[in-house]
DNA sequence: CCGGTTAGTTCGCGTTACGAATCAAAGTAG
DNA sequence: CTACTTTGATTCGTAACGCGAACTAACCGG
């Protein structure tokens, strides 16, 4: 039954890698990053401070200034002074980022078609039920990061 | 229900960066990258040659060069020439790597288990059941790159 | 042999990410 | 009100990653 575990562990990483994969040729078609993407993506909905985008990202802050300046230079995100705390700036994200956001999930969308096509309708309620559990259980643990 | 697939996308979006994340954290422990981690892991069965283990993982074959050198240099990774094509190199996984692969893979396996734990016996075999389908389906597609 | 193809490597370049140092704004005494 | 500390973010130097173009070596068909 310990082999049952590790095939699922197998499973569960591969499905990332195509996922992740795919997703990261989607994004490279549009002239973004993996991390950039995913970025935009977190912001569809809400704005987030710097620390806590860069902390949902797994980043070091230093490494998300880069990248927001980058994005914010593109026009995809824009930074807006937090008032309340004048040293925090809130990013959110610009309509041109709604934008390649919205495509990118299309392609996204598209090219695991064939991925989830395979499944009857049942099933992908359930393997989406399933997922929802695992991600649940994800926000129990409180870091991901060891260093 | 284009709604449904939707939320279908997304969780296997979170689910991918999360299961990415643990493992590029249990690498990079170890001073490997995540491309490094998925190299030896790769290899943990059989031996590639430089071009399969290039289209494997995605990757241009100047990159992959790279890479095996350094975790060549660090006693992870050897190249042997191959008998019948003089040009060609196979590239297998060495003793401190196979130990590695070892390490690593436990600790991601005991990092998702508060993921998986909060699953019944049943449900882990169907997750792992639908996930493996899904990858099936993904090796009808020729190409996960597109530039 | 000789052109064409295939397997890998080398090189130069831009991007990504990290960590240490820095700076400004808040918070916290005393 | 003035220090001292903490927190939010940026800057800078450095290393790794990944790409594409150019190159070498070996195979393959005539």
């Amino acid at each position: 039954m310990a082999a049952e575990r590790e095939d699922l562990i197998d499973a569960l990483a591969q499905v990332a890698f195509v996922t992740t994969g795919v997703l990261s040729a989607a994004a490279s078609d549009r002239d973004l990053s993996l991390t950039q993407a995913r970025a935009i993506g977190i912001l569809r909905d809400r704005g987030l401070r710097m620390s806590e985008l860069a902390q949902v990202l797994g980043l070091e802050k230093s490494t998300l200034s880069g990248l927001v300046v980058r994005a914010e230079k593109r026009g995809l995100l824009q930074r807006v002074p937090d008032d309340g705390d004048r040293r925090a700036a809130l990013v959110t994200i610009a309509p041109a980022g709604a934008r390649l956001a919205q495509e990118v999930r299309a392609d996204l969308e598209q090219a695991l078609a064939p991925l989830i096509g395979g499944l009857e309708e049942g099933e992908r309620l359930q393997l989406q039920a399933l997922l929802e559990r695992m991600i649940e259980h994800a926000g129990t643990r409180p870091e991901t990061r060891s260093s």
